[in-house]
DNA sequence: ATCGTTGTATACAACGTTGTAAAGACCTGG
DNA sequence: CCAGGTCTTTACAACGTTGTATACAACGAT
């Protein structure tokens, strides 16, 4: 608090710039700016001059004024409900990773999947910090997302708002969820239950799941059993944990349950392990993301695979586009998805299994 | 590609600016900043003015000038080698929410573990973009870390580096590991394996559990056989699950395991569960971190949790203090931890399986 | 030798913001 | 009604960088 702080030397703590720089090369400022920019004009004597100077200060852009004149900061956001859920931290590798591809550094901003701060986010509470945000909200409705002022370019993650004004990159949830229930049906099960309805407008995710699940019981020639279909308030273990319970407590319980996510899945076999259900024996259990917990848990987890490599990858290349000025209409990516059948419905493999690692994937 | 881009129109495209917002509300450009930051002196009707005069522009400050003028970004960056690890993941999201509550923004690096990244981490690979960095580090040494030329203020997290040049903030792994390992050895267990070991000299975690580990095994009288002390390539659950696999093989197989972290400990789990081997009853399992999915695994994890809540508000505090200008000694904190007693050591819960607590001394 | 032509280096301004210093408006008390 | 103070607002400069325009040097061709 007492002055400017002459800590250590009192000039030595100044951050080196451009300026110091050129003073020590002998050149003017922008000739160090060239070289640092690597424009092609220098002779190689001043260039090595410079790059000597560079060197010796151990000099470092300073970005912020570089933003300031060029107008962008090579930042982008990646906005989702939470880190810890593993479905968002894997997205998050993936998005970290193809961002590096293209030079751009991700800022990460948690929502919680509360609908005020979804707000803020999609308002631009980052506004001029981030050149653009890739969004995968819980909370907005389509017409929060088209109410938008801000004009920063933003492409939407794993969730389909109908009609919306912005890119998004998707699974196609319909089909998926209809196959992963279809699969359930062929192994005989009557009584197939879902876990994961949500009753609110922006429940996007939920809709076209349990839209796909419905559909599959028709094909299937199965009754639609609305007592099998359980909702939850959150997509977490416990929520699965609970909705399971509740289903096991019918008079007639289900022999098959396709739950919206893994993490919901996980939960539930936690209830059928205490309950000493048997797994798939009793009952056949199938989720959604193909999170790497579900290829550990007891038994594994037959789930769908999103193509989360490629989710990201796209993501971060619509948003690229726009980010360089293109303007295209609001375009609405698939990226694929694949059901991979594990011990949660095909049973216990035979004794000796060697690498449980190989189990599902290449790994 | 073609100009500069009239998509719409050409004149209301660019940014609004102070300058803007000053015209429309007929006052300086100054005076929009004094009420912008909350300056105490302006008339209420001129606030009033310029508040209006924003809203109507949706005006939103360049945080590049800002920081340019302020010298600093409010931005922090938390290293870290994956964000799908969940002990990582989990972090994470605890240091975005302590950050925030500083109103700091946290712009998340992955290393993968890499050295060469790291280092580019440690030298301020975004310096100038970023006012601190809170960075965990897997591959550096405490020497790498002592020639860093870069100065931006740094805290390391979870990783103790001896004689380090910079806060550290960190759970007493020896201790804690000692305590895992007594509680197994109390259990009865005579023959206890660790998974987890590391060579290389960066390896300062694995080092520390296993000295933890050590003298546990010397206060419960037990000896000390290095064919228990399984060593992995990294932290995950395959190298748990293979690991164990190594020890089940052995001629004289282990009646307990402690794992140096949840990850190795499920896979562990999972090699334990497909070879037929009972858990607790035959062997009983400890893991570190806590993570999630140790509470839901099967069976249920028993670990050790570190505070991670105060983990990543302890880290965020010493960071601020540093940015601050506050330049003392390096410091090293411990923050707290404890034992978690779960089902992989103290037997099945009596509900399903009327099973005893009592199960888990079988051996 | 002179003229373009190309290649190399420079000075200056500008990006949008805020700190400083100072000017202007307004009040109080003599 | 004015001196002296406080409150409010302003002009200007500066943060570090890069685009533009331009000066200067070196060169081959006339």
């Amino acid at each position: 608090m007492a002055d400017t702080g002459p800590d250590l030397e009192p000039e030595d703590r100044r951050r080196v710039v451009l300026k110091d720089v050129a003073a020590l090369a002998g050149v003017s400022v922008k000739t160090v700016s060239n070289v640092v920019n690597g424009y092609v004009h220098v002779t190689p004597a001043t260039r090595a001059r410079v790059e000597a100077a560079i060197r010796e200060l151990n000099y470092r852009p300073n970005l912020s004024a570089r933003n300031l004149r060029q107008g962008r900061s090579g930042v982008i956001a990646l906005a989702v409900p939470e880190l810890d859920i593993p479905y968002f931290a894997e997205l998050a590798r993936l998005v970290v990773a193809a961002a590096e591809e293209r030079s751009l550094t991700v800022l990460v901003d948690q929502t919680g999947g509360d609908r005020a701060r979804e707000q803020l986010v999609a308002e631009g509470i980052r506004a001029h910090l981030i050149d653009g945000l890739i969004f995968s909200p819980l909370a907005l409705t389509g017409e929060d997302l088209a109410a938008r002022t801000d004009d920063t370019p933003m492409v939407l993650l794993g969730e389909r708002i109908h009609h919306g004004p912005a890119d998004h990159v998707v699974v196609r949830n319909v089909e998926a969820a209809r196959e992963a229930t279809l699969h359930l049906a062929r192994l005989g099960r009557r009584r197939v239950a879902a876990i994961g309805a949500q009753d609110h407008p922006a429940a996007g995710t939920a809709r076209l799941r349990l839209a796909g699940y419905r559909e599959a019981l028709a094909a299937a020639g199965l009754p639609a059993d609305d007592g099998l279909v359980a909702p939850v308030a959150a997509y977490h273990r416990a929520d699965g944990a609970r909705a399971m319970a509740r289903l096991l407590d019918r008079a007639d319980p289900p022999d098959a349950v396709f739950c919206f996510n893994d993490l919901l899945a996980l939960g539930a076999l936690r209830t059928l392990l205490e309950r000493g259900v048997d797994v798939p024996g009793d009952i056949a259990v199938a989720g959604f993301d193909d999170i790497e917990d579900g290829r550990y848990a007891t038994p594994t987890l037959t789930t769908v695979a999103p193509d989360k490599e490629q989710l990201a990858r796209r993501a971060v290349e619509l948003l690229a586009e726009r980010m360089a000025g293109a303007a295209p209409a609001a375009r609405e990516i698939h990226v694929p998805h694949r059901l991979v059948v594990r011990e949660s419905t095909a049973g216990r493999p035979a004794r000796p299994a060697p690498d449980p690692a190989a189990a599902g994937r290449t790994s």
